[in-house]
DNA sequence: TCTATATTTCTATAATATTAGAAATATGGA
DNA sequence: TCCATATTTCTAATATTATAGAAATATAGA
């Protein structure tokens, strides 16, 4: 993962809404869950729940197919492998006074 | 770590100029770097990187003690343990329709 | 004490993100 | 085809964040 995708995806999570969108989806696992299901979970308009779902699907943290007339939304775990292993990469690496090669672990992880 | 504490890490980290800084401190690993240091070797206004820097402390990614008339900042890495443990809770959890109380890793780690 | 260096805080401007009503689009069923 | 449901897109207002010059603060050394 490249640093503009980290960053997006650092992006998406940073918010509270869409955070606890994220983390209902997490929760619902696989099956997931329609737009209007989770608006209703967490009492969000559905025109800004609208929006917070489209800065997760962009940058690639939720998924979503169609069923019938709802759209069923699904927490993307092969972005977020991706991500953690952007991150343990970018903040473990190099402690120490180690070098950026070196393929140990750091302090933090 | 709590949900506001986790959103303030993804926030200080969702800036490219934050990130290039945080990563830098990274590699400068215990010894850390002067904030002048930083800015000379991303080419960032002293302003601005106070700024930043202010954001990162915040959020408790850097700390900072000043030596002489620099101040030094260090990657925090209790801070990105916390964080990451928060992460793999929060988005490995619950996968497969399992219950949020196993500990079990889920799909992504 | 005076001066230079290092960095922050103050300030204003510019850029970006969030919110949500209203209208538009897509689907399924009578 | 007509209607109800599900959701998105459009739009405009509001709020938050980023940028950087200028002034202020802190430290060290002559």
């Amino acid at each position: 993962m490249e640093n503009k995708k980290a960053i997006s995806v650092l992006a998406a999570l940073a918010q509270e809404t869409r955070l606890d969108i994220f983390r209902l989806l997490v929760r619902a696992g696989q099956e997931g869950m329609a737009a209007g299901a989770i608006g209703d979970a967490l009492g969000i308009p559905a025109a800004t729940l609208s929006f917070h779902l489209k800065e997760l699907k962009n940058a690639g943290t939720v998924r979503c197919h169609r069923e019938g007339r709802s759209l069923i939304y699904r927490a993307d775990f092969g972005t977020m492998t991706a991500f953690l292993s952007f991150l343990t990469e970018n903040c473990c690496q190099g402690v120490n006074g180690e070098s950026s090669r070196t393929k140990k672990r750091g302090a933090c992880c």
